[in-house]
Formats: structure tokens, C-alpha cells, sequence
DNA sequence: GGGGTAAAGTTAGCAACTCTTACTTCCCGG
DNA sequence: CCGGGAAGTAAGAGTTGCTAACTTTACCCC
């Protein structure tokens, strides 16, 4: 907040000792989840991994869940920028711009599965936390303009949200299958883009209805 | 209690001291994960429960995880038959039995959100258990029978196939956000029925590519 | 009935984990 | 240069997963 050596002064405030023990732990935490599953991962373990004690987290962290926390708002803003940038390789109101939607959280899902699952599979206390709820609808809301665009209707429009609803739980619902490993040999033939654009032409497609 | 008739050595058999410990240890189990989520789950808790020691059900289950596995096997169980039974209410072969049973998919995930985090969500060990698999596939096969009847397809057939997989996708998303709450109040005001039978339309109303 | 056997339960205990408390170390502003 | 506060540590309470060694119980066979 002083403004002496100001980019240092504020790298410096978290930096200290350690080096920013939060994001370091985030970090961690990531690299565990990510190898041994959302539930293998331990305090104590990440807290090793960054060379700590395993009482030094909770300078940063109130509980466990915090930290979970952490890393779900953390992979939240990777994952809207990872969807704005994929519509951003097709026309704006291309059917192709919604399917490259649905193909970066697909892709999401698929290149970090347990930092996906933790971000909605898990409950362990993040489920009605404000701020990531706000994180979670500004992520959503790149899906209903890019809709809205496509159908030519204002992002508010009715119809427009419950289609990007619809989109949503597609998407949603083929990364889940997908990392669970719960899909048949013969459904895994098929690539992920035609899946989407199969699923967004079907959607989109729909007449307007109430 | 010592009759020695056939039918009562069986139950005698799994019986025992306790009665049957490994039932009341799921129905503990399913109890738990309800109520505290799947994570606020313990062995030692549910043992308390069922009234016995901490060590007791080591003698019945491997490990956590098979503890677990038997509760996710008798949930999936039930959700087949819950679908069956949805899709048996409307004729063959009309969208509104496909609509049917996702109706019953949701209902599940709505009714047990914790045991169907468990049984999807969660990977603690059972993702490639191949009886979890099996019972998976026999699950899916309820979908893909409704499909085939409903394009007059048979189930064997690749269009079928990928029809299924896009309903069970939106029925399985849909399930997702609706327990983990992140749906926006916007699209909370349509009801499960409509949006499935919405989908249902728009997936099954594609023409065949491919 | 009386013993052998195996299942089902017990207590005790280890290692690991979460989180707290009390203490130490280090930087920074006045 | 010194006091305050942020960031770390060590130690410990309490819980958990699971194992080992033991006891109890029910059944089978003679």
C-alpha cells in the first residue's frame, strides 16, 4: 500500500520469508490433486512440497477448504479465459464459436480432471460460497452471449438463456462421463468437436418457444 | 434363534451376532454421505452407528474404498430400476418415455445428491472397477433401448448410439448443476420435464449423419 | 452332547492427518 | 533502534484408516 518501491512493496507484502507460501501452496495443492485425485490431497503433503511446516499454511488458509477454495478460484478464471479465447477463433455468432466453447471446457476438464472435479464434483464446503458463485456465473455468461449472438437475440432474451443452459449441461455432463471414464468404447470413437457442434446445432436449432 | 432349516442358515450365514453388518454399514453409509456430503463420510462414524467397533467392518470390506464400492453398486441398482419404471409409464417408443428417464435420473441425483456425487463425482477407487462398469453399462442400456424405440432404429445402430450418449450428457449435466447449485435463478424457474423433453426433441429429431 | 473350525466381533496400537497454542524470527516504519 | 506484526516453527490434542492378536459365537460332524 506504501508507495516507495511500489511493485516490490506489494510482491514484497505477501512475498516475505517463504517466497508467497499462498500461491506456492495453490500450487501444490494443484500438482497433488492432479496426480493422486481430489481426495489425495493433504495439508501436509502440500505444505512438505513447499517446504514448510505443516502448521505454516494456516497463516494463510483459515481450514483445508479454504485452500480448496483457493484453487477452484484460481482454475475458474483459467477456465472462463480459456473459453473466451476459444470463441474468439471463430466468427462472433458462428455456431463453430459456441462448439469452441464447450470445446475449451471439454479440454479443461480433460488436460486437469482433478482440478475439474473439485471445481464441481466436490462439495467440501465451497458449494454456496459467494464469491466463487460470482466466478462461476461470469464464467457461464461467456456462454449466453456467444449464444445470444448466434441466435441474434439479446443475451437477456429468455429463450437465449435457457438454450445456454442447455449447452451448458451438455458440455458439462460429456467432461464428467469423459473423466470418469464411464463412456463405452463406441461412444469414444467419435472427437469431441463433432459432439459439440452435433449438440449446438440440435440446440440452437430449436424453434422458440415460451 | 437355532432352527436349522435351510432358508434360516442362509440369513444365519450373513446374520450372525450383529445382523447382517454389511447392509447396515451401506444404509449407514448412505446415511452419512447425505447428510454430512460425500467427504464428511468416516468408517469409524458409520461403525458408531451401526454399534460396533471402529474395527468390525474390516472384517466385511477390504477398505474404505469397498465400502464405498458397495454403496455405489446398490445405489446403481436402484437408479436402473427407477428408470425402467419411468420409462414403462409412456408408450413405447414416444419422446416422452426417453423424457421419463431422465426424469428419473434427475430425480435421483435430487433426492440422494450425496450418494449420486458418489457414484459419479467421486473417484475414490471405483472408477475402473469392472462390476461398477458392468452395472453402468446395464444403466445406459435403459437409454439407448428408449431411443432405439423412439427412432425406429435399432439399439445396435450408430445413430442410436450417439443419441443416447448426447441424452444421457444433458440428463447427467443438468443432474450435476442442479446439486451443486449452480444453476442462475433465471433457469431454476423451468422444471426438469420441460427441459427434458426439450432436449429430448432436439436430440432426437437430428437427421442421421453419418 | 462335545470338539474343531471359521466367521464375526473385540481391544490396543501405529502412522497420518487437521488444526490449535505458544514460542521464535524477521522485516518495516517511526 | 526498537516495537509491532506478519510469517514461520515445534509440540500436542483429537480423529481417522487400518492391522494384529485375541475372544466369542454358531455351525458341522462324529
Amino acid at each position: 500500500m506504501t508507495e516507495s518501491p511500489a511493485a516490490l512493496t506489494v510482491r514484497a507484502r505477501t512475498a516475505y520469508h517463504h517466497g508467497d507460501l499462498r500461491a506456492q501452496m495453490i500450487a501444490a495443492v494443484r500438482d497433488l490433486v492432479e496426480t493422486h485425485g481430489p481426495e489425495g490431497f493433504s495439508v501436509a503433503e502440500a505444505a512438505r512440497r513447499a517446504g514448510v511446516s505443516s502448521a505454516a499454511p494456516y497463516k494463510h488458509f483459515k481450514d483445508r477448504a479454504e485452500i480448496l477454495r483457493g484453487v477452484v478460484g484460481e482454475a475458474m478464471d483459467r477456465l472462463r479465459t480459456a473459453m473466451e479465447t476459444g470463441a474468439a477463433t471463430y466468427p462472433a455468432g458462428s455456431v463453430e464459436a459456441v462448439a469452441a466453447v464447450g470445446l475449451a471446457y471439454i479440454s479443461f476438464a480433460r488436460t486437469e480432471p482433478g482440478v475439474f472435479r473439485l471445481s464441481f464434483g466436490l462439495t467440501e464446503g465451497h458449494e454456496n460460497d459467494p464469491d466463487l458463485q460470482a466466478k462461476g456465473e461470469r464464467t457461464f455468461d461467456v456462454v449466453v452471449r456467444c449464444a445470444a449472438a448466434c441466435l441474434g437475440l439479446p443475451p437477456e432474451d429468455r429463450h437465449v438463456q435457457t438454450c445456454a443452459y442447455m449447452l451448458w449441461c451438455f458440455a458439462h455432463g460429456h467432461s464428467f462421463l469423459t473423466i470418469d471414464n464411464k463412456r463405452s468404447t463406441a461412444d469414444s470413437r467419435i472427437d469431441d468437436w463433432t459432439y459439440l457442434l452435433t449438440a449446438a446445432r440440435a440446440i440452437l436449432g430449436q424453434p422458440v418457444r415460451g
